[in-house]
DNA sequence: ATAGGGTTAG
């Protein structure tokens, strides 16, 4: 691994910049102790590559990046644009670190007497990459607020955060200025569009941008099929597959997360259980644990739960919490407890403090009113000390976003929100809704788990749409957990009763409901 | 010789 003797700085730094393209981070780093070993001194082509390496490092001494933080200040390279950007890209790239790390690239960003387009960029994706999609938009609006225009890289990166955040009228116009910047031909901007319109439930305009665009690749083509898949168009991403196959582009691990994802949520066994195998005989690609989840929601939702068994026992790879949980996922429909217990159990070997597996455990003994089981889960689940993320909707009309919490009264318009939901009730009751209450907490006295229904955040989210979304248009809910059943059913009956297109998308995927049928085929 | 992006997805 060693250089000869005699060689300079330009040699080194090719050397680590070959490494940090080619992944090998520890090796980089390596080469570097040896350049200093040998009196020779970083430069600023020398820490570009090195920052980098030190940041996607495999299981790294988080110090790494301070470290070399510390020796470009005491090298006096802290003002090198190069270098300050790749700083702050490895700041924001730092895993498991969070908000430490986030802070520390914000604050080597905030000091920069110079930002150029690179520099927010990396700013906005390590926003993103946190999952703080508002704040990377909100970076985005402050870089062109500071005069910096937007490129390729940029626009096709705060679009995929849009997409994060649901914000599709801030897509609108972000895709508007694209094109008046002349950036609408580049493959990345057009592809981060189609998933951005299918992302936020527009797949007309999704299917727009792909009709439109010069050219396709994989990710081109990949982001149509998931976009169907997720909007409740499984059939047709198996189209858009067919027709990527005819035009020559190559599949590959991530188009078929896609489409084993679009054969689960359309309810099409064989053509999963086929391009299952078609991934591995076709293509010679081996299934990962996302295939394996996707497998195990195709065949669980089949009812097939042994077969979703027997294909993860003979899987050959490391299978991933994922996978449990969409095994759970499974057992949660077809109520069976003790196979969910021992999905639950491997989750819980993973990631203890993992909230998804209590509640859903909780869910469906509450669906069994097996009382002592939902306690025994409750207690467990705070003996851990877990806490599981509150659920909330919302709804953005006119460009703001009006969020609501269970039994929220804090909006303006509260006292009507809450007329109309009573409104909602009264009118889908005369179609013959009951009320489903071992969706409802447990701990509830029964007239209270009634009400406790009727106020969860997607329905005061859809009582608010009806009052402030104009007929014509679809109420788009954003919903951050999944869906409960009885709101299920009880928003596909307002949708028929109200003339209404509501487009829900939960955690899981997306709700189109329109005169009383729902996309999702009933099965989320 | 050096810096940032787009497709999975819970």
């Amino acid at each position: 691994m060693a250089l000869p003797a005699g060689e300079g700085v330009v040699s080194y730094n090719a050397a680590i910049s070959r490494c940090a393209r080619a992944g090998l981070y520890a090796r980089a780093l390596a080469l570097f102790r040896e350049m200093r070993g040998r009196g020779l001194r970083a430069d600023e082509y020398t820490l570009p590559p090195l920052l980098n390496s030190a940041a996607l490092m495999r299981g790294p001494p988080p110090a790494a990046v301070a470290a070399l933080h510390a020796l470009l200040l005491h090298a006096g390279l802290a003002l090198h644009l190069h270098v300050a950007n790749a700083l702050v890209d490895a700041y924001a790239r730092l895993p498991r670190a969070g908000c430490a790390a986030a802070a520390a690239a914000r604050a080597v960003f905030d000091e920069m007497p110079r930002r150029d387009v690179v520099t927010w960029t990396s700013l906005l994706t390590g926003l993103a990459r946190a999952g703080a999609h508002a704040a990377a938009v909100r970076a985005y609006h402050g870089m062109v607020a500071a005069g910096v225009q937007p490129d390729e890289f940029a626009v096709a990166a705060v679009l995929s955060s849009c997409a994060g955040s649901t914000m599709l009228d801030v897509g609108r116009s972000v895709h508007a200025t694209a094109v008046r910047l002349g950036l609408g031909p580049f493959r990345s901007v057009g592809n981060s569009l189609v998933s951005m319109y299918a992302k936020t439930g527009a797949l007309r305009d999704a299917r727009a941008v792909f009709d439109a665009m010069p050219a396709r690749c994989t990710i081109t083509w990949t982001a149509l099929i998931v976009g169907y898949a997720q909007n409740g168009r499984g059939r047709r991403s198996l189209e858009v597959y067919a027709d990527m196959v005819r035009s020559g582009c190559r599949p590959d691990y991530v188009t078929f997360i896609g489409l084993l994802f679009a054969c689960s949520h359309a309810g099409l066994v064989d053509a999963g259980r086929a391009h299952f195998r078609s991934m591995v005989a076709d293509y010679g690609i081996a299934p990962g644990p996302d295939h394996y989840a996707c497998m195990v929601d195709l065949l669980g939702r089949a009812g097939r739960l042994d077969e979703a068994m027997d294909l993860l026992n003979r899987s050959s790879t490391e299978l991933d919490a994922t996978v449990w949980k969409s095994l759970l996922g499974a057992c949660r429909v077809h109520r069976n407890a003790e196979l969910a217990e021992r999905a639950a159990e491997m989750v819980w070997r993973l990631d203890p403090t993992d909230a998804v597996p209590y509640v859903m455990l909780s869910n469906l003994y509450s669906r069994a009113r097996r009382w002592g089981d939902v306690a025994r889960i409750r207690a467990l689940m705070k003996a851990r000390g877990v806490t599981k993320e509150p659920g909330c909707s919302w709804v953005g009309v006119n460009g703001v976003t009006h969020l609501f919490h269970v039994e929220d009264r804090g909006h303006p318009r509260a006292a009507e929100i809450y007329r109309k939901v009573e409104e909602m009730t009264e009118r889908i009751r005369g179609e013959g809704y009951v009320p489903d209450t071992d969706w409802a907490l447990q701990d509830e006295a029964p007239e209270g788990r009634q009400r406790g229904l009727a106020y969860h955040s997607e329905r005061l989210a859809v009582a608010f749409g009806l009052l402030a979304v104009p007929a014509a248009a679809p109420i788009r809910v954003f919903k951050n957990l999944r869906v409960c059943g009885d709101c299920h059913t009880a928003i596909k009956m307002v949708a028929k009763v109200y003339g209404r297109e509501i487009i829900l998308r939960d955690a899981n995927c997306f709700h189109h409901m329109k005169g009383g049928e729902c996309s999702c085929g009933d099965y989320w």
